[in-house]
DNA sequence: CAGGATCCTTTACGATACTG
DNA sequence: CAGTATCGTAAAGGATCCTG
């Protein structure tokens, strides 16, 4: 009782930056928020459509980088049953509770544009 | 006319993908999530403040990613006019505009904490 | 096609010491 | 108090080549 009335604000601000934290080390990286991005617009993708899509990435990082999405079930890889084998990644269900952290972030970074370049253009 | 009608998906996810680079590169290493929650938080604070409020931050890098932070008019910096000369750090009107995302991280964080170590416990 | 292995460069970060 | 300077390490990322 005494314990639960004495929560203050460092104790609120701890579990605030330990969650923080938590989301960041899970999408730390240069590609995480992307290729989720890419993930959450067209659903199933398979490895060369993410190559594509995600501007700048090459093998390497788009690899390890869906393996770290798959490990932490944010992303489901399926291996299909073609001739030269493809493989399709997507959002698993859990994944999708990221859309709207990516969300605000792609919001904010529209509005970042336009304040910085104007209305006018891109 | 023709041209506004063609926009695809392409385009579209063009200017997501831009959103999503520029936040992050303005959001880049380790620190600035956590300081920006930190000022969320607790609007004016010194030096030492967040020093010791960003668990394990070096005066090197809250220096340095002060000063990043700065220079996007996210956080404004004032010296105050006191014997060892104090500094005040706030979020700005503009800075404030993060608020949903930092938040929408923080919520996730804390839910993602919850599936993993379960509703019981920290 | 999907990705692993290798090598190499860059930069991010941390510890410590020092200054107005 | 609020930083800067210097040094050193570790990790992140990129390019290229190779394979089932």
């Amino acid at each position: 009782m005494k314990k639960k009335a004495v929560v203050n604000d460092t104790a609120v601000c701890q579990v605030r930056m330990q969650a923080i934290s938590d989301t960041m080390s899970i999408l730390s990286g240069k590609w995480k928020f992307h290729i989720l991005g890419t993930l959450i617009e067209g659903n199933k993708l398979g490895f060369m459509d993410l190559l594509r899509e995600v501007n700048g990435i090459g093998t390497k990082m788009l690899s390890k980088e869906l393996q770290d999405l798959e490990m932490n079930r944010l992303v489901s890889r399926t291996v299909m049953n073609t001739k030269p084998i493809t493989v399709e990644y997507s959002l698993t269900e859990y994944g999708e509770t990221l859309s709207p952290v990516i969300n605000e972030l792609a919001k904010w970074g529209v509005e970042y544009r336009k304040s910085v370049y104007g209305d006018t253009q891109v």
